[in-house]
DNA sequence: AAATAAATATCGTGA
DNA sequence: TCACGATGTTTATTT
């Protein structure tokens, strides 16, 4: 086993044998990384062969499996948490492979000539603290109806209800019911058909009382702008970007709270 | 610099001032792996922020940041290749953020101890070759209609036309148009309506000429069952899994062809 | 550039 | 465990 630098252990002997030896001490344990020449193989869901080259893996203890190229932000071959590694050596080469159960995969990585191989244990405890998520812009939504009309009020703001999930569901100034999705990018076709589906859930919920959609986004596309037209269904712009940074300008500006926009 | 190792500049020198020489010299040119105590904020489409805590850092020559932790396959924080790298000391601390603009957004990582800073150059021109896609799955269907239903024979395959994506499009024993939505995961309520939506163009274009519209998965959820049934939309099984093992086992077996399927 | 849909999607939540 | 929907989705494809 290589010298311990500040909680990373880099092996310096990298023949096989020193290899096989690190990684069975560390792979499942902690942060592993392997750079080196190898092909994988990969069978479940799907499967996938890929030739010789040069790639950068890591082996995290919760069982996660990365191979990554030097392109692009998706890696080339992977397995989510749940795997057991295992190392071995198959004649010249050393081979490693994850696998997991539900659903039965297996990546096999048959490596070449090894570069680097180091493991690290991460101490990492804090949770991400992530703003201006659709959930924000409901939230948001939920205190000022008036940004979807003039003499909107909300009833409930709900997800994955019994009666069917639905963002938003309120009521207009003339007494009728709305429902109310809410996306933070730009809504194409798929994003005015689920709208359709709630509305039509509600609709046949409530009987004859008129029930009207509004999909509410930063922008739509022109097939949506239709679709919606055709089904009477209603677009909102409302650009969440431009709102968030408003509202740390007021913030900024030392207004004490959002309640007067 | 540090020593080169098979491609892999490790740099032994983990003073700031030696760290920024380093990554200024790296970063945007290859993959530069770096492990840390750190802080990291982000700002663009949302915003986050991530205290203190350890993670590994990857960045790629071609500007795609990732930042691991300990668990997960997906990153804490990243940002897709386009990024600009930069590398700063700011008092006691080494700082390194990657922007892009289109849309405009930063990562910033405040370091606080630096455990491991290396390079590599990834020599990687192979593509992978991956079997069990949708599109295998449509192609596999195109050639052996009868799975669909005895007497069905297909029109054409197509995706993303000018009519209307839709994945398969035939016609029943009757003479009857059938669209036909393949999906290779069990299929819940918004598969359905992605085939409802493709069957009403098709009824809209075709006028009165009937048009029935057929769902095939290895699974649906009950909800999609009866969302379809409500609709006069129809379900087939079809286990794509079991037919891909199916297909080698055949081929293992020595049988020359698929066709007798 | 914009839109559309797949992905070995992953991930969280609620029933 | 399953179903459903968001994701800072990313990625490829087509118009």
């Amino acid at each position: 086993m290589g010298p311990l630098v500040s909680g990373a252990r880099v092996l310096r002997d990298l023949t096989p044998e020193a290899a096989v030896e690190f990684l069975r001490h560390e792979l499942g344990h902690r942060m592993v990384q392997v750079a080196a020449r190898c092909s994988i193989d990969y069978q479940g869901r799907a499967e996938s062969r890929l030739g010789s080259g040069e790639r950068l893996m890591i082996f995290k203890p919760d069982g996660t499996l990365l191979v990554h190229t030097s392109t692009k932000l998706k890696p080339v071959n992977w397995q989510p948490p749940g795997c057991t590694f295992s190392a071995s050596r198959e004649g010249e080469s050393l081979v490693i492979t994850a696998s997991r159960e539900k659903p039965r995969e297996t990546v096999r990585i048959a490596l070449e000539a090894v570069h680097l191989v180091f493991s690290l244990g991460l101490d990492d405890g804090v949770e991400l603290d992530l703003a201006g998520s659709e959930d924000d812009l409901q939230a948001f939504l939920a205190t000022r109806p008036q940004l979807i009309e003039p003499g909107f009020r909300f009833w409930r703001r709900e997800r994955a209800s019994g009666r069917g999930p639905m963002d938003l569901y309120g009521e207009d100034a003339q007494g009728r019911r709305v429902v109310v999705e809410v996306k933070r990018r730009a809504a194409g076709v798929k994003e005015a058909d689920q709208l359709r589906r709630y509305v039509e859930r509600e609709r046949a919920a409530r009987g004859e009382t008129p029930v009207r959609g509004i999909l509410v986004a930063p922008k739509v596309s022109d097939t949506a702008r239709k679709y919606l037209a055709d089904l009477s269904l209603e677009y909102r712009e409302l650009d969440w970007d431009k709102l968030r940074r408003g509202a740390a300008d007021l913030l900024k500006a030392g207004q004490k709270s959002l309640a007067d926009w």
